[in-house]
Formats: structure tokens, C-alpha cells, sequence
DNA sequence: CTACCGATTGACT
DNA sequence: GTCAATCGGTAGA
């Protein structure tokens, strides 16, 4: 029986968050409840920079939402917005406030259990976009803080499939942000149709 | 305490 | 393509 990989190393969260956004794109998302394994490759991340970046939520300080985001890297930071939930992976070293936003993930493996808490049947309507992930994986605030190095509940795994070339990289603004909105901070697999956001940030 | 608003989604033209 | 629902968090009185 092939062991199962082991979670991402905190040393991996523990840079600068456009390298981990783009290093990201490829890798497993698994959550573990007591009833359901789901799993889902990573298509689309969005960087939130410590300094000089208005559309992070810590630029305007500490605050009890975004206190994880202060924490150690490797770390998750979930927070609700419009009666739902996005979730982050907390980047570089503590005190230094930093994310990266998962935006949309290709279900691998308990479809049946997405289609479910999401309510819907298409694939497109699982976890394509960050409230939509979160529904489909159950993460909501009961695991903002969590540690993504246990291998327990939430993790994220490298499962030996090649890492997607340069060139189907693709980069743009981040998607729905109001502040700072020319950086462009926003990777994606090119051409997946599971990727979220308007299709002119698709090509 | 009230007022405002958003890293969204789903329904609708 | 457009648009409104929705509510926790934050700022301000």
C-alpha cells in the first residue's frame, strides 16, 4: 500500500506569499472529517503582501479577525464575507502578516460528498471560486488558526504529479478586490475551465 | 449603540 | 452581461 504523502513543511509557508501562491498551483488540498476524505488540486491562488498592499487585511492593523494572519506560517486564516467563508494559508515568519487565498481546486476525490454541501451536481459548481471551495471542503471558522503541518483535518500535499510548467502559469490582478488593484498577484493554471473569475482573466 | 461595506455568489436580462 | 441578498467586522458617535 503506497504511503500517503506527508503534509508541506512549514519551512514551505515560510516566504514570501507571491512564490508560495505560484509554488501552490498543483498541489493537494485534503480534508479529513470524521466522515469523508476530500481532496482537491489546487488551480488558482491569490498573494496578500505584508507591506504596501491595501487589499490585505491586515494593512490597517491587528485586529481579532485577522490575528492568525499575524501567526507562525503554514498556519490557516479563514474569515467570512457575505454570509460565507474564504480560505488562506498563512506566509513568512510570524508577525509578518501575510496569506494566500485559494480560489478554486479540481475535485479529485469525494465528488459525492461536495455535491452534497454544495447543493449543486456540476463539477463547474463545486470549488471554483474561494466560498465555493470552502463550502464544498467544510471549512469554516472553526479552523481559522489551524495548523496545516499536523496532517490532521487540513492539509495540503505535494502527490507527485509534475508541477505545471511556466508557461501554463498564468498571472493577473486578483479577482474582486477594490484596493490596489494592478498588482498582479493572481496565479492560475491557463485554460482549466475550473478556474474561477471572468474569462478575460482566464486566457 | 448605529452605519457602512466587502478577497462572493446565484439569479436574472 | 447586470444586480441584489446577506451579515460579521470595523469604525465612529
Amino acid at each position: 500500500m503506497k504511503r500517503q504523502p506527508r503534509p508541506l513543511p512549514r519551512e514551505f509557508y515560510d516566504r514570501h506569499p507571491a512564490g508560495v501562491a505560484r509554488e501552490l498551483l498543483g498541489k493537494v488540498l485534503v480534508r479529513k472529517t470524521a466522515a469523508d476524505v476530500l481532496r482537491g488540486r489546487i488551480l488558482e491562488a491569490e498573494a496578500y503582501l505584508a507591506a504596501d498592499d491595501p487589499a490585505c487585511h491586515a494593512s490597517r492593523g491587528r485586529t481579532r479577525k485577522n490575528a492568525s494572519m499575524f501567526g507562525p506560517p503554514g498556519h490557516a486564516y479563514v474569515y467570512p464575507i457575505h454570509s460565507r467563508f474564504c480560505f488562506n494559508v498563512v506566509t513568512e515568519p510570524e508577525g509578518v502578516a501575510s496569506a494566500v487565498l485559494i480560489r478554486a481546486v479540481e475535485p479529485l476525490a469525494g465528488l459525492q460528498q461536495m455535491q452534497n454541501r454544495r447543493q449543486r451536481q456540476h463539477v463547474r459548481d463545486l470549488a471554483s471560486g474561494p466560498a465555493r471551495l470552502c463550502e464544498a471542503f467544510d471549512i469554516d471558522r472553526r479552523l481559522d488558526g489551524w495548523d496545516l503541518t499536523l496532517g490532521r483535518q487540513l492539509w495540503i500535499v505535494d502527490d507527485g504529479a509534475p508541477p505545471p510548467l511556466d508557461e501554463s502559469v498564468g498571472r493577473s490582478s486578483r479577482i474582486g478586490v477594490t484596493a490596489a488593484e494592478h498588482l498582479p498577484l493572481r496565479f492560475y493554471i491557463r485554460s482549466h475551465a475550473l478556474v474561477s473569475g471572468p474569462r478575460r482573466l482566464r486566457a
